[in-house]
Order: structure tokens, then C-alpha cells, then sequence
RNA sequence: AGGGGCAUAGUUCAAAGGUAGAACAGUGGUCUCCAAAACCAUCGAUGUGGGUUCGAUUCCUACUGCCCCUG
């Protein structure tokens, strides 16, 4: 018998977390968290983490689990996800995944296989100084002679794809493009329910703006500096976050704070669009129209809760 | 009130007596190991009324609006 899940996503700042604790009381669920800022510590206010007061006494997973000065990436999460899952069935709850990352919730949901990477970054290293000294239609041109297929998909200038694909193939000598129409046939190991939560895009861009002069207010740049403190550089992992990306180049006086703060919200914006693209292309999801249930969150709690019952997720 | 200046896309700025460009924003999309990343595509404008002209958004003029100076 496959394991339930529950998955509740959608664009950032829409209300995920106030709902998903509700839906995980009601049903007697956990939480896991697909949301690839939130697993480090001591980055609180920009990640908007959930406090503990509003986890309310439910377990979460995946927060606060790695320090911000070390990697993290799909292949990790689907790990951690994959064990937390196990546990919370285990102890005969529900695992609700949460959060907005849809690359992860799809590494879990579908079981994407990243297995064939080792740790070696030789190789990706010199392929990224190609790209710097020869130009991006150099590498392109490597790709095209082992696997030109990948460049009917990959565009030329997406110098990261690009690298991945030549990786992958100079690493297994089989073709990415091969190994990913493979995995799009997978079909999910888990009995699911995928919901995403949306809104008017006006009001969604609201509340992200609203939510960055909060942060403003609570002290991001207060957390960012001692996070710099820490010995967090850009180009980690974790500083590429919204957010933290910004204010670190504020604290290095490239920008002002005022062209932080813009930027905070321009790419945020730009992040919640991206997400609704996502979203929109994922088989079987549910989308939760805010305004069609007047934005009560009862009456979306209700409609999740009969959902699952249909689906026998749920007695 | 008098004098001067400006009026072009949502915003900031180009250009030109004959098809008005860009950046940013907005919108759509790609994504299978940096994904809060990286990348692609696309919508959209000459304030209003007259005049000169084959032709005006450009030149002239009135109006309207905004800005600066003087009082």
C-alpha cells in the first residue's frame, strides 16, 4: 500500500504556513518542509520561518537542520524528505509537505532519481571556466557534439543547464535528455493530494511588500550581519536566498538600503510568479482559490478535509 | 499674478518633418543536483484643440497639467 501525502504549496506569501498548521491539527498530521531556506538556522526573518509559537505544538521537519554555511540542494532535501516521511507513517500520522519550492516537492512526489552524481565538482569547475573564457556558444557547441537534444530544450545562454547536461553525460556517458523523459514517466510512489494555495496576484503582491517592511522591521539586516559575522559569503548556498542576497550587498555598500528593499520586493514578485508558472504545469494539483472561499480559512480547511476524505487519505 | 521650462509606454529616459527606441515594471513560458537559482519570450506611448505642410508626434499657437524663479 502506498504511504499518503499531503502536499500544500503555492506563491510566497499567500498564508501556507497559518493553513498548514490548521490542516495538520485537524488531521493529525506533521509537517515537512520543502522550502530551501527555512532548513537553516539562524536565517529566521528573511526565510519568514515559522516561529514556534505558530507551530502550535506541531512537528516540523527539515527546519533548522543545517547551519548557513553549508550546501544544500535537491538531492539532500529528497533525502531528509524521504526519511521524515517514513518516520511520521511510522508513528501512524500524516506527512504534509509545505512549502514552495515545486522543483522539491517534485524530486519527492515523483522520486526523481539524481543518483548518478558523485561529489567530484572538478569537472563542473572547469567546465564553468570555459564558459567564462570561450563564451557561453562555446560550451553550447560541447553539448551539442555528445547530446543534441538537450539543446533543443536548453537554451544557449543557460550556462547552468548547459554544464549539468555535459556533467551528466561526460559522468554516465548517457544522455540527459534520455534519462529526463525517463523520469517525467514516473509514476508517484505516494497516494497524494496536491494542493496549492492561491490569490489575486494584486493581493499576493501586497502582501510581499507588506511583508518586506516587516522584515525591515523585525531586523533582516541585523540577522544578514551576523550572519556575515558567521563567515556567510555570497556564493553560498544559503546567501542566494531573497532576502539575504540583497542585504549583503547593502552591508558591502554596493547598494543603498532603499535599493535593497526594492529589490527584496521586485524579486520576490518575480518569485511568486515564476512558482504559479510551476504550479501550473504539475499534473494533479488542486488549486485553492482564495477568493472563491471568500478567503475563510475554515471554509478552505473544510474543503481540503472533505478532499481527503474522497480520496480515502484520511478517515 | 508675472517670467521661464517641461509634457513620449505603468516608471525613468532616447529619437526624428515620412516605419517612435531602450531600461525597469507588467504578462506568458522553460526547468529532473546552485531552483528564493538560472534562462527565454511578449504586451505597451507621442496630454487636448487649432494652424503651417503632400504629410506633424516633431514647427507655430491656444488650452490643460506639472516644475522652477520673482512677488
Amino acid at each position: 500500500m502506498k504511504r499518503p501525502l499531503v502536499i500544500l504549496t503555492g506563491p510566497t506569501a499567500v498564508g501556507k504556513t497559518a493553513l498548514s498548521v490548521a490542516l495538520a491539527k485537524a488531521i493529525d498530521g506533521e509537517i515537512i518542509s520543502a522550502d530551501s531556506m527555512q532548513v537553516y538556522r539562524h536565517m529566521d526573518i528573511g526565510s519568514a520561518k515559522v516561529t514556534e509559537e505558530e507551530m502550535a505544538g506541531v512537528p516540523h521537519h527539515l527546519i533548522d537542520v543545517l547551519d548557513p554555511t553549508e550546501e544544500f540542494n535537491v538531492v539532500l532535501f529528497q533525502q531528509m524528505a524521504r526519511q521524515a516521511v517514513e518516520e511520521i507513517c511510522r508513528r501512524g500520522h500524516i506527512p504534509i509537505l509545505v512549502g514552495g519550492t515545486g522543483f522539491y516537492i517534485q524530486a519527492l512526489l515523483y522520486d526523481i532519481d539524481f543518483t548518478e552524481n558523485d561529489k567530484d565538482t572538478a569537472l563542473r569547475r572547469s567546465l564553468e571556466e570555459i564558459a567564462g573564457r570561450d563564451g557561453p556558444e562555446a560550451l553550447y557547441e560541447r553539448l551539442r557534439a555528445v547530446d543534441p537534444e538537450s539543446c533543443e530544450s536548453i537554451h544557449a545562454h543557460n550556462v547552468k543547464r548547459v554544464i549539468r547536461a555535459i556533467e551528466f553525460y561526460e559522468k554516465t556517458g548517457k544522455k540527459i535528455s534520455a534519462h529526463n523523459h525517463e523520469q517525467r514517466q514516473n509514476d508517484s510512489p505516494y497516494r497524494f493530494a496536491y494542493f496549492v494555495l492561491n490569490d489575486d496576484r494584486d493581493r499576493i503582491y501586497q502582501r510581499i511588500d507588506e511583508r518586506v517592511d516587516l522584515m525591515m522591521e523585525k531586523g533582516l539586516v541585523e540577522e544578514v550581519r551576523a550572519l556575515q559575522k558567521m563567515g556567510c559569503r555570497r556564493g553560498m548556498v544559503s546567501m542566494q536566498g531573497l532576502g539575504y542576497k540583497e542585504i549583503l550587498s547593502c552591508l558591502e555598500k554596493e547598494i543603498t538600503l532603499e535599493e535593497a528593499v526594492y529589490l527584496i520586493k521586485r524579486d520576490s514578485r518575480h518569485f511568486a510568479k515564476r512558482q504559479l508558472t510551476w504550479f501550473r504545469r504539475e499534473k494533479e494539483v488542486i488549486w485553492i482559490e482564495k477568493n472563491v472561499f471568500d478567503h475563510d480559512s475554515q471554509k478552505i480547511l473544510d474543503f481540503m478535509q472533505d478532499f481527503l476524505r474522497e480520496k480515502a487519505l484520511i478517515l
